[in-house]
DNA sequence: GCGTAGTGTGTTCCAGCCCC
DNA sequence: GGGGCTGGAACACACTACGC
C-alpha cells in the first residue's frame, strides 16, 4: 500500500496547484481502481466505508489556502474545456474528429492491406478466436492449439487458466453479456501483443500496427459466425435456409466440374435438344438423386434396396456398397428429362475416361419413379 | 506411404440494408 | 458516416477412399 501513498487523481502540470492529499477512503478506490488497470480484471466492490471517520469532520480545522487552490484548479479546468470545445466545434475539427473514429481501425478491412499487414491479420483472427473460446469453454485445450500457428517456438507461457464466461446467442453483439466477453479476449490479446518488446509479444511482424478495436472487430466476426451456427441448429426455418444454400451450393460445384471439362460439352446437348443445358445448372433441377424411400416400413425400404441392387447388376460381394435413386419429378416433361439425362451420360463418360482414377462416386439408378414435390417457379421455361 | 479427388463443414469476405 | 446485421459466395481445411 505504501506504492499508493502517493496517489493522486491526475498529473501535475506546471500550472496545477500542488497535490492534494486523499482521505482513505479514496485512495483505496484508487487502488482498486490501479489493480483494475494493473490485472485487466473486474475489481470487487470497493470496501465499505469505516463506520465512524479516524476525525470527526466537523472537528477539521479546514485550510482556506487548499480550498481556494481547489477552486482555481477548477476554475482553469472549465476555461481550458470551453476553450477545447471551441476548436472541436470547427468545420476542420469536425472532419478530424470523424477521420479519428475511422482511424480506430487499421487492420479490420482486408482491402489495401500489405503482405505484413495481412500476416499479422490473420495471426490476430485466429489468436481472438482462440481466446474467444477459451474463455468461452468452447476449446479446452485452446491454449495449447492458439499458439501452433508458426510459433510454437516463441509461444508465451501459458495463463491461468481463466473463469469460463459465456455468450448469449438469444441477444445481438451489443448486448453487455456478448460485449463483456469481446472485450475482455480483446484486451488480453492487445495486452500480450501491442508491445513488441513484451515477452508474450508473438506476432510476425513488430512494426505493423493495429488496435484494440481491430482486434475486438474480429472476435465480433466470430461471434456471427457462431450465432449463424447456433441458429441453424435451434430455429428450424433457419435450418432449412441453410440446407437450401447447402444444396445450391453442390449444384454451383457440379456447375463449374462441366464447364471446366466440356468433352463432349454441354454445347452438344445444345445442338441436340436446341436449348441450352445452362439453366438446368442454375437451379434447383439436379437434385434427382434420392438414398431411400420416404418410408419408416423397413419391408418396404428392403424390396426398394433389392432392385437397387438388381439394377445396378452388383455380385453378392458388392451388394452392401451405396446407391441412389435417380427420381424425376412428375411435373416434368418428357424433353427436360431427356436433356438432363444427356447431361448425366456426360457425366458418366468423364468418370470412365478419366487418366487419373478417383475414388468412385455412388451409382443413380434410374427405377423409373417419379415424385410429386411443389412446382418449382422456373419450370415453365421448358 | 504419398498424392489426389470427392465431400462436408467451418470461416472469411463482401455487398446491401438498416439504424443511430 | 459508421457500426451492426444478414445472406451469399468464395475459400480453407479436415477427412476419407482410392490408385500408384
Amino acid at each position: 500500500m505504501s506504492a499508493f501513498s502517493g496517489y493522486y487523481p491526475y498529473t501535475a502540470g506546471p500550472n496545477d496547484a500542488p497535490p492534494i492529499p486523499l482521505t482513505p477512503q479514496q485512495l483505496a478506490l484508487a487502488y482498486h481502481h490501479f489493480q483494475f488497470m494493473q490485472q485487466n480484471t473486474m475489481p470487487p466492490p470497493p470496501p465499505p466505508p469505516p463506520q465512524a471517520p479516524v476525525i470527526d469532520p466537523a472537528l477539521q480545522v479546514r485550510d482556506p489556502n487548499t480550498n481556494t487552490q481547489r477552486l482555481e484548479a477548477l476554475e482553469r479546468k472549465v476555461r481550458d474545456l470551453k476553450a477545447e470545445k471551441r476548436v472541436n466545434s470547427s468545420p476542420e475539427a469536425r472532419s478530424s474528429k470523424r477521420r479519428k473514429k475511422s482511424d480506430a481501425y487499421l487492420l479490420r478491412d482486408a482491402k489495401g492491406l500489405s503482405v505484413k499487414q495481412e500476416e499479422v491479420r490473420k495471426q490476430l483472427m485466429k489468436k481472438m478466436k482462440t481466446e474467444l473460446m477459451t474463455l468461452t469453454g468452447m476449446a479446452r485445450d485452446a491454449n495449447s492449439e492458439s499458439d501452433s500457428d508458426s510459433e510454437s517456438s516463441s509461444a508465451p507461457p501459458a495463463r491461468p487458466s481463466r473463469s469460463v464466461m459465456s455468450f448469449d446467442f438469444n441477444e445481438n453483439i451489443d448486448h453487455p453479456t456478448n460485449t463483456k466477453v469481446i472485450d475482455r479476449a480483446a484486451e488480453l490479446i492487445w495486452k500480450e501483443q501491442h508491445d513488441p518488446k513484451a515477452d508474450t509479444f508473438s506476432l510476425l511482424h513488430k512494426d505493423v500496427k493495429f488496435t484494440l478495436a481491430d482486434i475486438a472487430s474480429f472476435g465480433k466476426t466470430n461471434f456471427r459466425t457462431w450465432k449463424r451456427s447456433w441458429k441453424a441448429e435451434t430455429d428450424t426455418a433457419a435450418a432449412a435456409k441453410r440446407a437450401r444454400q447447402e444444396a445450391k451450393g453442390r449444384q454451383t460445384h457440379e456447375k463449374k466440374i462441366f464447364e471446366a471439362k466440356p468433352t463432349q460439352s454441354t454445347s452438344g446437348v445444345q445442338e441436340r435438344h436446341k436449348k441450352d443445358p445452362a439453366f438446368i445448372l442454375e437451379t434447383d433441377w439436379m437434385s434427382d438423386e434420392i438414398s431411400g424411400p420416404d418410408t419408416d416400413d423397413e419391408a418396404k425400404k428392403d424390396i426398394h434396396r433389392k432392385l437397387l441392387v438388381e439394377a445396378a447388376k452388383l455380385t453378392p460381394e458388392q451388394e452392401s456398397q451405396p446407391l441412389w435413386e435417380r427420381v424425376r419429378p412428375g411435373f416434368q416433361t418428357t424433353e427436360m428429362t431427356e436433356i438432363k439425362d444427356d447431361l448425366d451420360g456426360i457425366c458418366e463418360e468423364q468418370k470412365r475416361t478419366q487418366k487419373k482414377k478417383s475414388r468412385p462416386v455412388v451409382q443413380r439408378l434410374n427405377l423409373g419413379n417419379l415424385h410429386s414435390r411443389t412446382l418449382p417457379a422456373r419450370c415453365g421455361l421448358l
